[in-house]
DNA sequence: TGTACATCAGTGAACGCGCGTTCACTGATGTAC
DNA sequence: TGTACATCAGTGAACGCGCGTTCACTGATGTAC
């Protein structure tokens, strides 16, 4: 195992994704073309098919590696030494700075689904909640709320937090979890648009702004 | 003016354009192909250039339409007999129904940019900007608050607020509803790629609970 | 250490497809006298 | 009311391009005896 030739293969299959991603960020988002990866890492078309089963394998690669790489970022910047309030601070402005640095990337995890790829396989979801983990651990740093979510929200948030391997997840966390997941969502992806710049307003000022009010969010005693 | 043959000019715009959402509904996003519209609607591929400058030109033509259609609805959404609290969740309950519908719509208005296709052109600015009305329309039915935005923001906001038709709106109530679109465009942006679904959460109960929360920050004495 | 063989990266041609757009043209239809 | 003309919707061929993928093949390189 791991011979020359092994090892050169993964040298190779990190240089076409490399390739693919330089390409995503030039090109837009559908710019992802095998013939222009192979000619770019001066190869021909037919090549790749020896690193990627296709154009769709290739695509979940990209996204994995995403995945793997806003968690590391995130992970990094919810130092645990920290109190919960600068750490949910920092893992904010974290998610917005990854996102903002590399739009095209953070448009594969998030955007507009590609023609003929499901974006909810098993590996994605599994991904996808790693990321989660970060911001459900920070959360676990703050008291512990006492009201419940109500009704079916309740059984679903816990059966969700059960999935996750960070221990004692109460519902009413995950909910807060999943509600600054979105509000983050939702500035990060308008303004990865340019969306407020279009309307003359700056987005940093916006985000601090909405910070604030997400570590009001999580310092809050009741969900209700 | 407005003969014979500008009438069915017009009728033949609009057959374009509906074939076109209808081919955007079911083919995905960049499924808008020329030939492909002409050929549904029983016409050769440059037969469209009658109608269309071109590609750019039709899509702009869309947004356009899909831009009118959510104000419509947004409006016809926030009756002004009603408390403003019920206006509110009336106008937010709108948006994410009228996304829901037709996501691939609502895409082209908020989601990734095509490729070499400029959405922030001044019609289309406009066009946002009138939705962003009924909002702020919405919000000047509740009380004023004292607290004003801090530093750049505060100008920023008072001159977005100014090119809006609706009078008197306070920055502050112009920060309220830019953060209220952010948050309910994370919502309803992961709503429709299927987000909430995929981690067995049920959207309905996630966005009244957000909802709950925007109606509060509209209501909030103080922004800070 | 030397030779025979198996492995496998990469090639070039080809398949079938679709794209936006241009061009010269036909033929119907509305319009002006 | 009838005729001549201008307008303009729509056609079919063509341009040049790019796409993902398959296939039979070459040639280098690592491996086993």
């Amino acid at each position: 195992m791991s011979g020359v030739r092994d090892r050169f293969r993964m040298q190779m299959q990190q240089e076409v994704k490399d390739a693919a991603v330089r390409q995503l960020a030039e090109g837009g988002p559908q710019a992802l073309s095998i013939n222009a990866i192979a000619k770019e890492i001066g190869v021909s078309g037919p090549a790749l098919y020896r690193y990627f089963a296709g154009r769709d394998d290739l695509l979940t690669a990209l996204i994995l590696d995403a995945y793997r790489d806003m968690t590391t970022a995130l992970t990094a910047a919810a130092e645990p030494a920290q109190a919960p309030e600068k750490r949910l601070e920092a893992v904010a402005t974290a998610y917005r700075t990854w996102a903002n640095a590399q739009p095209h990337r953070y448009r594969l995890l998030f955007g507009a689904p590609l023609p003929g790829y499901d974006a909810h396989d098993g590996t994605l979801v599994d991904a996808a909640q790693k990321m989660m983990n970060v911001v459900l651990d920070v959360l676990a740093g703050f008291p512990h709320r006492a009201a419940a979510p109500q009704g079916d929200l309740n059984g679903q948030l816990t059966a969700w937090a059960r999935t996750h391997e960070v221990a004692d997840v109460a519902p009413a966390t995950a909910l807060v979890g999943v509600t600054l997941w979105s509000r983050l969502h939702g500035m990060v992806s308008l303004e990865i648009e340019r969306n407020f710049v279009s309307m003359g307003l700056d987005p940093d000022l916006l985000f601090t702004s909405e910070v604030v009010d997400l570590v009001r969010l999580a310092s809050a005693d009741d969900a209700q």
